[in-house]
DNA sequence: TTAACTCGTTGTACTATACAACTGAAAATC
DNA sequence: GATTTTCAGTTGTATAGTACAACGAGTTAA
């Protein structure tokens, strides 16, 4: 049905404002969502654990963040006792960074209520809708993997 | 073809998880598409452009914001050259924002530039693919308006 | 005319971030 | 094998963005 160029703009509009609203709530949502857990080294603890164990600078990349900055989230984490650094035997530059238990606890009861959010927000989607969501959003972030990005292993 | 529940699950989880990556990410590819417009000011004034002039407190509202947060951006902005305040002669506690010429200008500049990105990041989407993830953002984003803010009149 | 509320500003503090300069370790080059 | 280059991470410094609290001025309700 669609196919006229300017259907196509129309859509990336909306995808670009949209996406960027999304982007402007998104931090304040998280907050209320879980205020105990610092927001950002939230995400680097998903992504270090998801990972299997990391590098801070395996982190810098796929949040193009700085690497001064990963420091500092990785000590915060430290601080609080969610992750261990382990010095690589091999390589003793490198710190691989693992989850402790406390950490993997404190991850998964946000999970948990994220998880609730989300199922409460998307409830009255078909699971064929949030199927195909889930995809687009994979393929539009994949796509700036490349395109933006350090090269990045996919992802597991 | 999808149905069980732990599809659903799945489903769930990659857009939670892909959401937050693309939020994680959205401030650093802001940063590199318009150095000069600071990132936040840039999502503002779009927002009282799109409204045809609104005040700070519909701002805050709509971005989940401080309204202090809201008064130094506009600070800002003003600062810039970018927005006016018009006293509301109904009421003097309200100023009416509205863009100066400046500011349509650089919001265009800054849109083109942006919409280039997207286009350019999407570009081997179908538009029925495009179309469809559009729609299924401005769905997710109008869900959260009434579950998680301030109520809000539709966006335009 | 007070009291309560609303819109916005200012003081203060904190998080997240980048960039640059540096340290220590490994790899590459000579 | 010594020197240079590159890589991983830390620390100093500066800045944006944010919230919360206290306030000022205007409006509405008692």
């Amino acid at each position: 049905m669609p196919g006229t160029p300017e259907e196509r703009e129309e859509s990336l509009d909306v995808i670009q404002r949209e996406l960027t609203a999304f982007a402007r709530r998104a931090r304040a949502a998280a907050a209320r969502l879980h205020p105990e857990l610092p927001l950002v080294s939230y995400t680097l603890l998903a992504h270090i654990e998801d990972q299997h164990g990391c590098r801070a600078t395996d982190l810098a990349a796929h949040y193009m963040l700085d690497k001064s900055t990963v420091s500092r989230q990785i000590g915060t984490l430290e601080k609080l006792g969610l992750v261990e650094r382990h010095p690589d035997p091999d390589d003793h530059r490198i710190q691989v960074l693992h989850p402790t238990a406390a950490g993997t606890q404190a991850l998964a009861s946000t999970q948990a209520s994220r998880r609730m959010a989300y199922q409460e927000r998307l409830a009255d989607w078909t699971e064929e809708d949030l199927a195909r969501f889930a995809e687009y959003l994979l393929r539009y972030n994949s796509a700036g993997d490349t395109a933006t990005a350090t090269p990045q292993p996919p992802k597991a």
